[in-house]
DNA sequence: GGAATAGTGTCTCTAAGACATTATTCT
DNA sequence: AGAATAATGTCTTAGAGACACTATTCC
């Protein structure tokens, strides 16, 4: 066998939406090369680790949260020569979505981690070190398209929620307002996205909403369509 | 910089829509691991080459045509440990959509290659060497959902081609018949999918139909729904 | 004429989008 | 009462799916 070796490294677009804004973890890196830059978190692979067990522990690390009922999904893998001046590095990008955390992203090594507004970035492609403008592009895009035919949106809620939070989510990821009346009958007709569970709450202010958690569904059918 | 040198490879899932059947093209490994058995073309990717250009070059290899305009794109990348008895490989899967070749498949080094059902081998998941048949798997449905979204069934078709024909790429791809009429109205209605050229054929006997190209759309508004 | 394939038209029903109205809480 | 939010209902229209019919070739 004849390779060349490479390093091969993870990269994690980590999304939530808090107060009705859609932001991404980024950190400022505090060691070479694009030192004081903003970037996306990650770290190489480890041996005998999987990537998606790689991609699991940053994620624990950066957002302090045990990992395992987080989404987390492959993206693409970015592999131009020259992408990492520190040699041949392969990344695999991955997309995180969070629930709007209780807990403050715990202070990474020697790095500070923030939580940015998805729409600053993006109109902005020399903000990010490296080709992680490109990779955000790239996971955004993915995220965006996938509420309109999975019922992710859920992953970004509580374990409990009400259907204008689940709007809320919509509205902020895709950055449209969404017609309430029909975001509901859409969102609890829609076979298995979402379960009612009985109770209510008021924690929105007016008439007590229902609470929903998550469905049984992997696809909706038919899919919610963006304006 | 401390990191786990890998090896990092391409493996290819080259599909064709062939006289109305699916197909993949399927190598015989002609050394070991896995000698003998069959197997996605696929090989390193090379000191300073980019990962799609290392797919491309394996594509012309394999198929012995030009690749540049065959349709190719990034699938998702497989690391497991373990997944490969020579040692820590990872390999980036990536998709191509080739018309019928008129040129055979050349013979690659040292393997044979073949076009195999794809039905065939989705059924039998130990047909495969390493993990292929898992990359096999999501690869077809990959393509199988990018058809109903984007006019990629064009991909399948020579430069010119009649509705029947688009229409057999998809009844082909998804395994399953779709109404003439019906298909009709949506492909050639859909903005952007197909443009007409004007002239006839009767290839395909009975009145003649008239020719398209591919139009200018990237996604399909609306989509086309499997069953 | 008969077989084969291409292309158009018609009907029904689902569901999206626009918008009105009623319901239940809090201040 | 008034503000705020939740939930249901109605109307119109686009489009999918089922299916009948006409058109143009080859034999």
């Amino acid at each position: 066998m004849d390779f060349e070796p490479m390093g091969v490294a993870t990269d994690l677009v980590i999304l939530t939406v808090q107060a009705g804004s859609f932001e991404v973890l980024l950190i400022r890196r505090g060691i070479p090369p694009h030192k004081g830059r903003w970037a996306l978190p990650g770290g190489f692979v480890r041996e005998g680790e999987g990537l998606e067990a790689a991609a699991r522990r940053e994620l624990a690390e950066e957002t302090g949260v045990g990992s395992e009922r987080i989404h987390l999904e492959q993206v693409a893998t970015y592999g131009e020569p020259g992408r990492d001046p520190r040699g041949r590095v392969v990344s695999v990008a991955h997309l995180a979505l969070v629930p709007d955390l209780p807990t403050p992203v715990a202070g990474s090594d020697a790095a500070s981690a923030s939580w940015i507004p998805v729409a600053d970035v993006l109109v902005d492609p020399g903000r990010l070190a490296f080709d992680h403008h490109r990779i955000l592009t790239d996971a955004v895009e993915r995220a965006r398209a996938k509420l309109e035919y999975s019922p992710l949106a859920t992953a970004f809620c509580a374990d409990e929620f009400t259907v204008s939070e689940l709007r809320g989510v919509y509205e902020a990821v895709w950055g449209v307002p969404l017609d309430p009346r029909n975001f509901h009958r859409k969102a609890t007709r829609t076979e298995g996205f979402v379960e009612p569970l009985g109770a209510t709450t008021t924690r929105d202010g007016g008439r007590p909403a229902q609470l929903f958690r998550r469905g049984p569904a992997v696809t909706l059918h038919p899919p919610l369509t963006r304006g």
